[in-house]
DNA sequence: CGTTCAACCTGGGCGC
DNA sequence: TGCGCCCAGGTTGAAC
């Protein structure tokens, strides 16, 4: 579930932690697989604890925290929480699958409250890594990250990705070309800038990537706004423990044989490589005919009523 | 360079 | 009720 929207939920809900002393850091069970460039859990734990937490920033579909204390560099504790991974303030679903768990005090203060920071991972394909300046940035620099989705222009798209083959919905889950979308977004991105996901990279003109870089910021900013998608199972929830606003707004994903809601066609469902591709066939019509040039043959975004709605508490 | 596949894991839903 | 199979928001590495 974490896409972008998902993530910068969870780092907005603990934003609140910045200032705070790590007073217990624990990693439950077998947490992770061994990972590079980071220590094994209990010395996590060990380098962990006393620490400060400085901020708490993200990369792409990745949540750092960095910790410090006097005369010692900074390390980023980055959470990837993958397909199920949550960062909770609040109760886990269930006791099982706790990851790790950070008591953590306010400044000055020697024993209670203790909040707690747990990262739940059902599936338990998320990662937890300890890494310094270097790693932080083998990790999530700009080697391993696109520009972030909610920022992407036409022409960083159109520099990344303008000579692929490749279809453009599967392009844009390459996180080296933008960061932070996933298999929802990319549907429901390319929906709003009606573009068919087949269509090859190569076919778009640099007016069509401007169409999808402006949908990218859009859909990405509203789905932030509405603090993500809980959908399915309903996993995902925000770290109080709320669920996501955005699903309701959902125009293609999961939508398989539903009516559009633009136009009335049957949406479809296919696969690219090796995952679900939802799009409506009228809405997002198959290029015909090369590179479109013109205004006249640019894809329109179609209206889409009440996408940002201003208000949701900050 | 690109695509395909398997792997990493758990659990829900479905057909039989 | 139970079993087996398919599916799921992501990422990585090997094989072709």
């Amino acid at each position: 579930m974490p896409e972008l929207p998902e993530v910068e939920t969870m780092r907005r809900g603990i934003a609140g932690l910045c200032g705070m002393r790590i007073a217990a850091a624990r990693f439950p069970q077998g947490t992770c697989r061994p990972l590079a460039m980071s220590p094994a859990p209990a010395e996590m734990a060990e380098r962990l604890e006393r620490q400060r937490i400085v901020s708490v920033s993200r990369f792409g579909k990745r949540v750092a925290i960095e910790v410090g204390s006097e005369g010692r560099a900074p390390h980023w504790l980055v959470i990837e929480p993958r397909m199920t991974g949550l960062l909770l303030v609040a109760e886990p679903p269930t006791p099982h699958h706790v990851r790790m768990e950070l008591d953590v005090v306010p400044p000055g203060v020697r024993r209670l409250p203790i909040q707690r920071l747990l990262f739940w991972d059902q599936r338990g394909l998320g990662t937890i890594r300890l890494l310094d300046a270097q790693g932080l940035d083998r990790a999530c620099g700009a080697a391993k990250l696109g520009p972030d989705g909610l920022v992407v222009t036409g022409n960083d798209l159109a520099s990344r990705l303008g000579e692929s083959q490749r279809g453009v919905k599967v392009a844009l889950l390459d996180q080296k070309a933008v960061a932070g979308i996933g298999n929802i977004y990319a549907a429901e991105i390319l929906h709003r800038a009606a573009i068919d996901p087949r269509t090859p990279c190569q076919a778009l003109a640099a007016e069509a990537w401007e169409t999808v870089a402006r949908a990218a910021r859009e859909i990405l900013a509203s789905a932030v706004v509405h603090e993500g998608s809980s959908i399915g199972d309903e996993l995902y929830r925000t770290a109080d423990n709320r669920k996501g606003g955005f699903q309701k707004l959902h125009r293609v994903y999961g939508l398989g044989g539903t009516p559009c809601q633009t136009c009335g066609a049957t949406i479809e469902r296919i696969v690219q490589a090796q995952r679900s591709t939802f799009f409506c066939p009228v809405c997002q019509p198959r290029l015909r005919g090369g590179k479109r040039r013109g205004r006249g043959s640019q894809p329109r975004i179609a209206p889409l009523p009440k996408l940002v709605r201003r208000g949701a508490k900050a």
